[in-house]
Parts: C-alpha cells; sequence; structure tokens
DNA sequence: ATTACCCTTAACAATTTGGTAAACTTTACT
DNA sequence: AGTAAAGTTTACCAAATTGTTAAGGGTAAT
C-alpha cells in the first residue's frame, strides 16, 4: 500500500520508543516526525499538520491527556486524529484518554503487527470518513461543512457562491485559476454568467478577508495568497 | 532501475562517509555530488539543481540545519529534497531538522541497503507529486502556476505578453527564435502585429531582468541565455 | 405576506497592458 | 570610413481588463 501521503507524529519521552515505532512505521511508507512530550507534539503539529498523532500518555512537561484536549480545540488539529498509547496497567487512562477526544488507542507493549495493522484501519476510515472538510491556508480556515470562515479565530460569515469561490481559489494557494477555469468550477458547464459576476463576488470576498488574500493577474485570473 | 536522471548531492565533512555514500549511489545510478560544508552545498548546488541533498547535520563552516533553512527559502532548489544525515545520539536534530524544512533523514551508521531504498522510495515520490509547474534556467525561477519570476530570490512583476514571451524563451535556453516562430506561439496565427512590437516587449523583459538574459542574434532572432 | 439577503447584471471609472511611430544606436558590409 | 540594414529605445495613444457601485429580480426564512 502506499502509505506516503500520511503523516503520521509520534510522541514519547523515551527515545528507544520513538525509534521502534518510528522504524516501523517508515517500513510502511508512513512519513514519521518526533517529538518528546506535548508541548513539542502542538508546536511541531502544528506547522507539518500530520494525518495521525501516536501520543503517550505518560510524559513530563505536557502529558498526553493534557496535549490531546488542547488539540482537539485547536483548528490547526481539526483533521488530526489522536491515538493514544497507554502501558497495560494504565486502564484508567483508556477512559480518560477518550473524554479528552481521543478517536482511538493501543496499549503498549507494542507490537509491530498490531500497531500497523490499526493505524491502516484508522486512515483508511479518516480517508473515507473525512474529504477534507476543512481547509487551513496561513491564518485562515475554511470549513466547507459548515461554510464557516475562520481569520485568527474570528468568524466570518460568506455567501454561498462567495464561499464556493473562495474554496476553490484557496485548495491551492498561489495558483492562477482563470475565469474559464473558475466558472466551471463554481458555475457549471450550463450556466451562463457573464464575467463580471466573479469580479463582483470577488470583491466581496475582498471586503470580508482582506485585500491582501486575493490577487489579480490581469489577462489571467485570480489567486489566493497566503 | 534507471535512475541517470536524477542527481543527488551528498554533503559531510568527512572524506570517508562521502565515498562510502558515493560509492553507494553510483552504482545505483544515480548522479553524485560532493560539497564538505553547507556553504559549499549551496554553491554547488546552485549551480546543479540536484533532485535530492543528503546532508549532514553536524559539519563545520554553515552547519546542515543552517544550510536547509537557506535553501528552503532560495527558488533554485524550489525541486530539491533535503534528508538529514544524523548520528543516532542527535536525536535532538532530527526534529530542529524537520523544523528546518527537511524532508526526511537518515541515521548513521548508514546501511548501504537502507540508505538506497530510503532515497528511492523519496525520489519516485517526488516523480509522482510534483509535475514541475516551475521552470529553472541559471538563477531565474518561472512559474506558470501562479505567473511569477524569481530572480534570486526577488519576486519579479511582469505582464502577460512579457511573460509568455520570456516563458517561450526561457523554454529552450540557448535556442534561438526567430520572430516568425515568436509571433506564432506568442500571439496567434491570424493576430497582424508588426515585427517592431516583439522588440517592445524584449526590451521590457531585459529592463525587469537584466540585459545579460536575453541575447539578440543579427537577422535572426532572440535567445535566452543562462 | 413580508422581510432580508443573495445573485446577477449593467454602467461607468480606474488601471494596466499592448502596439506603433519615430528617433537613435549598433552592426555588417563595401 | 561611409552606408544601409537591423536592432534599440522612448513616448504616446488605443485597447483591453479589472474595480466599483447601484439596482432589479429571485428565493428562503420569518
Amino acid at each position: 500500500m502506499d502509505n506516503s501521503a500520511f503523516k503520521i507524529l509520534v510522541v514519547d519521552d523515551e527515545n528507544d520508543i520513538l525509534e521502534f515505532i518510528q522504524y516501523n512505521l517508515k517500513k510502511e511508507g508512513y512519513d514519521v516526525y518526533l517529538a518528546h512530550n506535548g508541548q513539542e507534539a502542538i508546536d511541531i503539529g502544528r506547522k507539518i499538520k500530520p494525518d495521525l498523532i501516536l501520543l503517550d500518555v505518560m510524559m513530563p512537561v505536557m502529558d498526553g491527556i493534557e496535549a490531546c484536549k488542547q488539540m482537539k480545540f485547536d483548528p490547526d488539529f481539526a483533521n488530526t486524529f489522536i491515538v493514544f498509547l497507554t502501558a497495560r496497567s494504565e486502564e484508567y487512562s483508556e477512559i480518560a484518554g477518550f473524554q479528552a477526544g481521543a478517536d482511538d488507542y493501543i496499549s503498549k507493549p507494542i507490537k509491530p503487527r498490531v500497531l500497523v495493522t490499526r493505524l491502516n484501519a484508522i486512515l483508511r476510515r479518516k480517508v473515507k470518513v473525512q474529504p477534507d472538510t476543512k481547509l487551513t491556508v496561513g491564518d485562515i480556515v475554511i470549513d466547507r461543512e459548515t461554510f464557516l470562515v475562520f481569520r485568527k479565530g474570528e468568524k466570518i460569515q460568506f455567501a454561498r457562491k462567495e464561499f464556493e469561490l473562495l474554496f476553490l481559489l484557496a485548495s491551492k494557494p498561489g495558483k492562477v485559476f482563470t475565469r474559464d477555469y473558475i466558472l466551471e468550477k463554481v458555475w457549471g458547464d450550463e450556466v451562463l454568467v457573464v464575467d463580471r459576476t466573479i469580479d463582483v463576488h470577488i470583491r466581496k470576498i475582498r471586503e470580508k478577508l482582506g485585500d491582501e488574500h486575493i490577487g489579480t493577474v490581469k489577462g489571467v485570473g485570480y489567486k489566493f495568497e497566503a
């Protein structure tokens, strides 16, 4: 299976365990990143936007439960699954872990086959269940499920056409979209609308989001700028 | 597998390691280049545009982390993967490395099979993921997706016709394009414009990009020079 | 039924880009 | 060197493209 698209962040304070897990996941083709405690996990996670975080419960500096709670409220981790690593004796943590918002857990001692099988299953579920509902670009989060856009945590309301246009542009920041392409994607093949319509919607988006986010390339089209 | 197209730049201050890696990669058919420190890596890398850089973390003159940060902001390395070489004891560097923008890392001591397998995987991914929207010639990067042109990292705005003309010339550096050919490609068959028009656009390109990049062949046409 | 909001269009303003002529410079050739 | 041809540059105007505003018709919610 080609897992190269999946990023997994492994968090544990013991280097032996990190390396052991890393070795087994790399072999499967996952992109593996490492952190040693909850705080580090959050810092690194914000940057790399992992698909899944393997989180040890017991850690110094910030334990897994606390880190998990924080991440569940952070839009940067909106599309991230969290799986706890628990020692067999820590049954209670399993419960506390689910209350903190974890999606699954795996018990130590870790068996490679179990680990890999479980993660494969979870990530397959992710692909099926979550067709990337949230799109995060710079300080902007666009959620196609709720039709909401956040800028620095502030909620902004967009009308449907505006939203779809913004979503399209933001789906590939920097890329210039021609009007023809925009019409086809946002309005569809049959619909016949005039070019100026796009301009007007662009203007409304700029009004709400700030001019700096939508760029014009004369003679070509528009682009989203992060 | 035919890896002859892939250029790999190996950077390490120890000659033994350089030779060891070089031997193993050459055997796989890669084009291997060598550098002894970060500064050298950047200088050589600018010239050869490697597909991948194997970068030792600990080095004199400029360490791997610093070199990596610089390269990540340099359009010359826009299409280059960076893989760190870390001693097993330097776990922290692994994380600092990712924060600096590395794409992967390999731990010393290096095992030939691991090295080769990992690099093959990374480069296969590169081919699949990046359908090269960027055109890099000398110190100039032309991106037709974002309609941006960079010279030594500095962003330059081009009007549409200028951009298209530049893109055409740069698509085959050194080749001389006749005015007739340029007219057909940039303006199309039907459009009727005077020869002098091309000259004017050439002048605008030279103004923005520097005279040295566009050459004139009297009686024939123009060419892009790297 | 009324209200509020959304989508679209038209009209006009503002801006950018493209094209040409004409003057000027360089090159090639006799 | 002198001359003609080719290329360069400047300045200006025309054309194309985009920005902005306002207004009408439609639709969904109250």
